[in-house]
DNA sequence: GATGAATGAGAATTCATTCAT
DNA sequence: CATGAATGAATTCTCATTCAT
């Protein structure tokens, strides 16, 4: 069986969000996490290189589940517009429902060095071009301006929804965060339609 | 005199941006920056609290700068389309002709931990209160969408420029960035027009 | 069945001797040692007691080779400095003919710490007890110098072989190690001889 | 002012070799060395690189006197044979004159791994370099053999010589080390004589 | 004002050994 | 007999900050 796989691997990933989002990056102590987890120190390193590793690994599964909604989306029978809307609403459902995970990604996680936000990086790759094929769907079925630059128009969609989310999440959650997402979908609409 | 208007104060902030640009935030060491203002460790410390109060320092008296654009685009007779567009391409020439500076504030300096960011915050909100002003400039003569939400709004134009030039940075700045900004002011005034 | 007689006892003891001669002592760990044993990590202790009763294992071992071939020559009916003679070549054989078992006495087991390195002199004193034998039978047969100090004499010969050894382990072997043995039989004849 | 010569430089070899002796190469913990030359642990860091280059130092250190005092040795219009005595007497009465320094040369040291035992390995070849200067000597001048093979000479005072001091120190320098050199000196000459 | 030597708290990782299966 | 997953104690080095000169 795959490492990736055993319940100590999704263990003590779930430990290490729980323990980043509460205590922030710099006071998250392996040993903390494995504490939290509820297994030794040495264990953590039988499924993990080293702590880099788990970080990258919290990353890569939870990043795993956005990128598999938005799959979906893209797989079903619907306009570019209409999946937009959706990736933005399942974007903040999941990070409005895990909120330790939202902590995680829009605030905590960025204060990694730069080699680990290289890799982090790599993984959100993914997701940015699965992004991108919305847009060119609705480039080349005439919802969206034909001659917009992909490479800016992506930049305004993520740009806005990051800046949305982490405003949301600095403010404590006071307000719903999905319930913005059919406005930004509207604006973020209005400024790519053809 | 003002500590901020004696020499070896703008010295040291000159330092640490140069420091941090080229070695990275978490290898910037005190005595690295001392050694780049070519003071003494012990003297960074008879005009700046502690670390965090450099940093902190750093964001502000670049940030000024920014300000003080903004405020005479703000000020001048214009349309609010048009002081959008100054506005971005204002932003990203004063980052596009200070390399080191970019670095700092889009990539290096978001690696701070919890509590410096905070502050980090306090001191872009002013910057993110005059954007708003060229907002409610446009939704008050027509120019721009009256129902659109405002914060939302402006959430839309920061996180894309600041994607936009985050992108650019980590690209290494292989193209022009101040290219990009009149077709990043369109993007944005058709999401946001009446 | 006596444990030392059972198959896993010889396959783990020499399986420590290779693991230790190519991987140095400190990098010699119980499950690297297990691995080349070919059997699991806990295995090694139903034979061992722990990882200091490996080594010692080891050297206890190996050792009684040339106690026995020591024996052998002992027993002959020969002169002392005949029997110094062979007995230099069959220690120089033994270990020319095993690199590993060289690598691993001379250079290896010596950083073992303390009270290791106290039980393995334990070992060495029954091969330095016959030593002495053939040292006593030269100075009762005037042979040797009847007023030498032995133990100074011992020191000299042990000593003496230790370091040509250890200098050709260092040496990579690049020479012939048993070709130095007339000479240094000679050497150490002179120094002795009555 | 040359690290070396500061007074702390000086002050932590010393209490680096009073820490190996009592505790043992591997229960000598920096901070233990910190304890007993009377400095912080971080200050350590300001006169060596790391751990490795502490126990290098002190090597290097303390030889360079075994090293003076031969080469005043070779710079006396004498022969080779007193030379050789005043050789072993001078090197036998440094280290009974500092037991602690005697435990972790013969002992401590040599737990230390591959590398540093290379680099101590290095020190040492100056001083076995001197010793052949003595070694020639005789041979050009008829005091000792000029057919006998150098190395295997070398190998044979120096082995002699280490393992008479290991056995002393070993046996809690029971009795008197310097006594013995007199005849030390008589057993390798002999061996050595033409 | 300016210096820079000294301080000392804090954390990732390894590996011998155990014991439930 | 044999296994191998789990354990957890133990240590070097960095660097922000101080303070005597």
């Amino acid at each position: 069986m795959e490492k990736r796989n055993k319940p100590k691997y999704k263990q003590i990933i779930d430990a290490a969000v729980i323990v980043i989002a509460e205590n922030g990056y710099h006071q998250s102590q392996v040993s903390k996490i494995a504490k939290q987890a509820g297994v030794a120190d040495g264990t953590i390193y039988l499924y993990f290189e080293n702590k880099e590793d788990i970080l990258i690994s919290v990353f890569q599964e939870k990043m795993g589940v956005f990128v598999d909604k938005l799959e979906q989306i893209i797989a079903r029978d619907l306009n570019a517009s209409t999946k937009l809307g959706l990736m933005i609403e399942s974007h903040f459902d999941l990070l409005a429902s895990d909120i330790h995970l939202a902590i995680v990604t829009q605030l905590e996680l960025r204060q990694s060095n730069h080699e680990l936000r290289t890799k982090i990086n790599n993984v959100l790759r993914e997701y940015l071009k699965l992004m991108d094929k919305i847009l060119v769907q609705g480039m080349n079925n005439g919802e969206l301006d034909k001659n917009m630059d992909i490479r800016l128009a992506r930049q305004m969609v993520f740009g806005t929804m990051d800046e949305t989310i982490t405003t949301w999440v600095m403010n404590e959650h006071k307000y719903d965060l999905v319930d913005l997402a059919p406005k930004v979908q509207r604006l973020l609409l209005k400024g790519m339609q053809a």
